[in-house]
DNA sequence: CGGTAATCTAGAACAAGTTACAGAGTTGAT
DNA sequence: ATCAACTCTGTAACTTGTTCTAGATTACCG
């Protein structure tokens, strides 16, 4: 049998994933230490300072650990990812938008949420850049992301049940999220310009939420 | 002064970029001697397929001589991406789609292109990856693919001046047309479901156009 | 032609992600 | 307490991107 004793309902990690072989204290700490000293050095260099040896060095734990928490640098940074969008869906929900449309409250979460990147615009890069070069072997992981991510969305236009229109209008949120994202931090598109791009995709939310009111 | 004679207009790199410093016949063949080995190595396995070694054995050009055509992987799959858009806006060109509206002939010709990509997809992920993982000193050889990605699509458009409404709009389909592939090829997304989000987002373009048509 | 500066080649060397492995440490069960 | 199974540690090795170097080659200029 295993070690360490198992302990049911960990800490941190939401209930999302329930094929997690469900962790003891001490690895759930390991595993804190590593995504605090992942987000730590990313904050300083974004995607390279990241570097798989300092990782392990840093969260006290041998490199071969890391590789057992985290099977790739690209895992790490996604999950990182996880834990940092967490955290912020949590702030932003105490604070909900107060624009009359739903498009309106959209992009100003999106833009609330853009602030805080920029203001750790490292940290921001390693995990966009790590979402979007990962490959199929990190699929679930990014997919759990997209799923969060959505869930803020959703819940930016308040809505219960939306209609698969306004999935496909969310989705297409989120894709021009990520590749502004992109385009902001590699220094091809000014703060204004994503501001500008965020507001005229949330366009699309008003084109598909008027219809089918009433039943 | 410099070996190898200087040649003004060579053949396939577009009048784009002034700052290049002019290359010798040889020279030119050299470059695309590397760019048709990447190509060639990405369409067998992607990104990771395409290893500067063999990129430089298949293209009898010493590994040092690569890097200073190429200074970098990313640099290298980016040229490779510009070629293979310069191809196939020409090959788009000659059918000119034939949808009613600009956002119809828009997602008409996106879909063309994601069909094209479909043909060789690990082609299509080496080059994508090495787009969206580019950093900061790439951003001239990235911002040059977006512009004629703006090309392609101001073209199937066929707009001659733009309003900024309608640059937005293009801007956050490629967005979606870039973040979109991203989700298929990691096999996060169904083509029925890229094929979706372009049309969702091309939406857009109706929403922009019908203000100001006449002077 | 000869000189000279830039380019090209071959190969070693370095850096960081990843893997492999032997030995020590934990854990739960008997 | 002891055992078996698993986990963690420390370290070396391997891979691939990138850099460096010394010596040929090539191109241009007078």
């Amino acid at each position: 049998m295993p070690a360490e004793a198992k302990v049911e309902a960990s800490t941190s990690r939401s209930a999302a994933q329930s094929d997690t072989p469900a962790l003891t204290e001490r690895q759930e700490a390991r595993r804190r230490r590593i995504l605090h000293a992942s987000a730590q050095l990313a904050s300083r260099g974004g995607f390279d300072a990241v570097q798989m040896r300092e990782v392990a060095e840093s969260s006290q734990v041998a490199l071969g650990t890391l590789y057992r928490y985290f099977p790739s640098k690209v895992h790490l940074l996604v999950a990182t990812m996880q834990s940092q969008l967490e955290h912020m869906h949590g702030t932003l929900r105490k604070k909900p938008p107060q624009g009359e449309t739903a498009a309106e409250r959209v992009a100003q979460t999106l833009m609330r949420a853009f602030r805080a990147l920029q203001r750790e615009p490292h940290l921001a890069d390693a995990m966009v850049r790590a979402l979007t070069f990962a490959d199929r072997s990190v699929s679930p992981e990014v997919d759990q992301v997209s799923r969060q991510t959505t869930a803020i969305i959703l819940d930016a236009m308040g809505l219960e049940n939306p209609t698969p229109d306004q999935l496909s209008a969310v989705r297409v949120i989120e894709h021009t999220w990520h590749s502004a994202l992109i385009t902001w931090l590699s220094g091809r598109a000014s703060i204004a310009q994503v501001k500008i791009d965020i507001e005229t995709v949330c366009r699309l939310i008003d084109l598909t939420s008027p219809p089918a009111p009433r039943d």
